[in-house]
Order: C-alpha cells, then sequence, then structure tokens
DNA sequence: CGACATGGTGCATTTTTTGCATCATCATCT
DNA sequence: AGATGATGATGCAAAAAATGCACCATGTCG
C-alpha cells in the first residue's frame, strides 16, 4: 500500500530510535526520511520525536500518535484480509508469541494442521519472556499470545484459560517412569534439569521447591525442551514440562514419558490465550484462534473460554 | 493531513457515487481521482467500484474498505485531539444528530455551556430522522445522538436513557394552564397542533390517540418548536412536546406553560443518547458527553447511563 | 583535541501527480 | 432511430513532489 509507506517509516524510526538507522533498514537516504518526518511534524502542528545527540525518541504527542499508526496499518491488513477472503483464497499473517513451554510442541502441531486447509496464510512465531509477550501484544506486533498467569493489564483479553499441571519428564526406562503420578520428595534422587529463564514454569517448580522444602539438585538449567527431551535419555535426570509442551501420542514423545507431580505439591498453573482487548483479528487470524479453542477443548475440557 | 486526503478522496467518491461529482466537490480533475480509484484498486489486488453508466457503486471488497477508511479518519482526529489536548488547548469537533425534539432546547444550552470554557471546540447538530440517526452514526459521520426508543442495531451503544413523559404545551393565559396534569380528553375541546414527521413524538400522541380513543382535531402539522410556541399565543391551541425539547427555567418559557399529560393516557416515551459500539470519542466529544450525562442525571434523576 | 556519530538544509535530479484533449460506452430524450 | 449528454478511461505534456548528494552544526566518546 502506497499512503501505508509513509507509516511504516514512521514506525521504523520509532522501533529504530535513529533515523539513519531506520533510513538503512528503508532502503532510502536518511534525508528523505528525515524530511518526511519534518513534514508530518508539521502536518500535526506539533513534534513527535525528541531530537537527542544519540538520535531520536518518540515524546507523548508521539506516542498518541505511534499508537495509531500501528493500529491502523493492523487494521489494514484486517481489512485487506477480510477482502481477499471474499474471493475464496485466505490470505493472511497470523503473529503469535509466547514462552517456550507453549512453542515446542501444542503450537507447531496447531499450525500444521490449520496450513493443511489454507496454505497461503504465513505464520510468524516469535518466542518471548511475559513481559516481551504483553509489549508486543500492545505494540500489534503480535495478533494473539500465551502468557502464564500473572497480573494483566486491563488492556489484554483473555480468550482462553487452561490448566497445566507440573509434569516430571523421563526417559522410558527410568525407576519412576512406571508411576502415574509423582511426589516431589521422589525426584530428590535424581539430578534435575530446571528451567532457565523466568516464567511460568521456573514459578511452578519453585513454588514446589517450598511447599515441600526439598532440596532438588539441579545440575542443568535450560528452557529448550529438546535439550531436555536428549539429556534425560543418557542421565537418569528428570526434566519438568506441562502438558502443552509435550505430546500426548505415545509414539511422538520418542521414549520420553511425562509424569504428573502430585498437585499438593505444585498447584497446576494456568496458561492464557491472550489478545489486545478490542482488536479485530484477520480472518486468517481469527479462523486460526477459533481452531486452537476447539483444540484446547477436546484436550484439556475444563478450559474456559 | 496528506495521506487523509488520499483516504478523503475515497470516501467522497463512494458518497458521491460519481467521479465526476466527487472531483468538483474536490476541486480537482476527475482524471487525476480517477487514476487514484485506479491506483488505490491496483495496490488492493480488486476493484472497490462497481462501473456503472451513472457512475460508480461500492462492491462488497469496497464496502469494507471504505468502512476501514471513515474509521481511520475518524481515529485520527480523535488522536490529533489528543494531541492538541496535551498542549493544554481543547480542539475539536464534535457532531451530533438528532430529531427536532431535541435539538431545540437541551442541545444549545449543553453546547453554549460546554463552550464557554472550551471555545476552541467547534460543533455540528444535524437535524434527522431516526433511520438518517444510525445511519450518521455507521457512516463515522455523527459522534453520538439522540433517538426515540427503537430496535436498535447491535452495532450501537446506549449511553443513556431517559424518560421523558408527554407534555401538553399552552400559552399562560389558556384554561388548561393551571392544572398541574392533563387527561388527553381535556384536549378535545381545543385545536391541536401535532407532530408532522414520523418520529417518537408523533408515535406518543397516537398512543395516546388509540388508548382513549379520543378524537383530537388537528388543525396544523409541524415539527418546529418555534412555530408551536408561537402560534398558541394567537389562538388556545394545544401543542406537545417533552421535557428536553422546552425550558424548565419559568423566565426562558416565554409564557409558554408544558403540563403533564396523565401517564395512564400516554406511557412516557425513552430517548436514548446513543453511539456507534466500540467507537472512541475525541477528547472534545468525550468531555462534551460527559458534561450532557450529568446535566441529564440532575434534571431527570431516574436517567439511567 | 580529534574521530565519529547524530539530525538538518540547499540544490539538482528523478519520480510522481495532475490537467488537457480525446475516446468509448451507455441512458435518455426528441 | 438518432441526437444529446452524461459517465469512466487513456495518451501526452506540464507541474509538483519526493529523493539523493554534498555539506553543515552539534553532540558524545576515546
Amino acid at each position: 500500500m502506497r499512503h501505508l509507506t509513509h507509516l511504516r517509516y514512521i514506525d521504523i524510526v520509532a522501533r529504530e530510535k535513529s533515523i539513519r538507522k531506520a533510513s538503512e533498514k528503508l532502503n532510502i537516504t536518511s534525508t528523505a526520511l528525515n524530511r518526511r518526518i519534518l513534514a508530518l511534524e508539521e502536518e500535526v502542528g506539533t513534534p513527535l520525536f525528541e531530537r537527542l545527540p544519540s538520535g531520536v525518541r518518540l515524546n507523548t504527542a508521539g506516542e498518541l500518535f505511534i499508537q495509531h499508526i500501528r493500529s491502523q496499518m493492523t487494521d489494514l491488513s484486517r481489512v485487506l484480509s477480510q477482502i481477499s477472503d471474499l474471493s475464496g483464497v485466505r490470505r493472511g499473517h497470523v503473529t503469535i508469541g509466547g514462552g517456550p513451554e507453549i512453542l515446542s510442541s501444542f503450537l507447531p502441531r496447531q499450525i500444521a494442521k490449520y496450513r493443511k486447509h489454507f496454505h497461503a496464510v504465513q505464520f510468524d512465531v516469535i518466542r518471548q519472556t511475559p513481559e516481551q509477550t504483553l509489549a508486543t501484544l500492545l505494540n500489534f506486533e503480535a495478533d494473539m499470545a500465551f502468557i502464564f498467569d500473572s497480573i494483566l493489564p486491563s488492556d489484554i483479553d483473555i480468550v482462553a484459560s487452561v490448566s497445566q499441571p507440573l509434569h516430571a519428564l523421563v526417559h522410558k526406562g527410568h525407576p519412576l517412569a512406571k508411576k502415574d503420578m509423582v511426589k516431589l520428595q521422589d525426584c530428590l534422587a535424581w539430578p534435575i534439569i530446571a528451567p532457565l529463564s523466568d516464567g511460568g514454569l521456573k514459578t511452578m517448580l519453585q513454588v514446589g521447591r517450598l511447599r515441600t522444602a526439598t532440596n532438588l539438585q539441579t545440575i542443568i538449567q535450560t528452557d529448550e525442551p529438546n535439550f531436555i527431551s536428549n539429556y534425560i535419555h543418557n542421565e537418569d535426570a528428570i526434566g519438568f514440562g506441562i502438558p502443552l509442551s509435550f505430546e500426548t501420542n505415545a509414539s511422538l514423545l520418542g521414549g520420553l514419558t511425562p509424569i504428573a507431580v502430585d498437585e499438593r505439591d505444585v498447584p497446576p498453573g494456568i496458561v492464557h490465550l491472550v489478545q489486545r482487548k478490542g482488536r479485530v483479528l484477520s480472518v486468517a487470524a481469527a479462523k486460526f484462534m477459533d481452531q486452537m479453542l476447539q483444540s484446547l477443548n477436546k484436550r484439556f475440557p475444563e478450559t474456559t473460554c
């Protein structure tokens, strides 16, 4: 879109916080970009950027304006998506954010399923910290996101909530593998692979540690589900995860055996599917969300929408 | 705004249903305008207008697009209004629609009151039929409107509702003028000035006619409050109105005396203050609505918001 | 102090937009 | 049936706008 270009320019400058850097990214000279900004500020009647020796930064008016611009851009792409949907082809672009727990198993399967029907839809999957998740939603960078239960700002809407009990992950030959449920104390005897970065999973494990006062011997801290899955085949270590992050289908687990941790030790975590409040999703994104809601309801019947 | 211009072009073409007519209105040649549209359709990838021998008309894609454009334009003006509000000056433009009953007394006083504080705010007051009221709200032409109780589409939000009992209007020397309340039968003896166009007031009077089976002798049909007020000084005729359409302050009534009609004869009408659902109003419009809500609550304590 | 980054500006060049004249098509009136 | 008067589309030249280059002023940092 032609006039969208102008808006995109401003958006990139705001993100890069530098006219010159932005101009490189946009493949134009800094002068052209600079003049665009000056012209825009002229039209609005007030400066939108503070000029610092190190670059530019949005002022209050600019914050207001950039919010409008981003909303306009996503709104436009939604409309274009609706229009192309009129002719039968579903095109579109869906951007989803979330922590590593979500992105490892549930999401790829959902996307694969969706793309079987609508192959003209493109997906962007971003791995983020909870703070980043919220920021990108408010930025209009992401259409929807998964996030562990936490204090959510009022401009975030919860679309669905699933209860996710903590599971210990061991290889199928492990002494614990035959049990239906383990207490956290049962894990004391083996080395632990704990989550690295602050997030829901790490918090759950910490709660468990405090409650049962156990002294789990952490040997590795990582967030990579694949790393955990591969490591526990080599040592009788115990990893942790939530149902959304591993397959239910035994054949796909690859020898990985999840065992529920007693909920009296660690209460289940709540994972929310969220979006920006009041945001109208593109056809593609809305349909994808529908599909996910159905899948969540099927696999976790107590899901609330 | 520069890029707003492009959008405005499309908007006007859609309204005028003719490129040439729109071009006159915009003070450019039809060729320029035509090419703009062709270019836009090229960018969107699909035609937005049907070409008819008599002009152009939006197709389905165009309807979607124009909706987006209008929403964008009002959203931008809202943002600009917010930005100018940052510097302390409240600028803005508020457009209000409604029937003649509302526009005669309540609204002018409210606007006068508001403009005492914020003189940089401009008001557009449009007199409309109920259908037009809804259409302009959905069109983004009006920010808010007053409308008599009726079946409202789901994309209209009711902001407040006031109960409005029917009142007979007579001059202060009229035999009825001393009464606190009249039955509709009491009015049989005098000629009646009835509302002309279909609207809430006319409906209320018709309900009364049916209920009490009276045969009121209508001599004049008009919607002009001023006409009624002036006429009843010359003949002992009876006009009708609702509290919102006349002053409460005796000194401002100019000899006009309102007498409540028995509610058993005519149940009170409900007047709603409405806006387009989900629409975020400009600072000026939002503040004005606040003021109106306060005034409504003060004068009609049973107002629901 | 100097090297290096930042945003801002004058001027020539390129790209885009606009206006004029004209065409093809269709509805309506005579 | 034919004339008339609308409509939107198009080729081409003029006008306007955006762009790029060279350069300036100003700040930070080593």
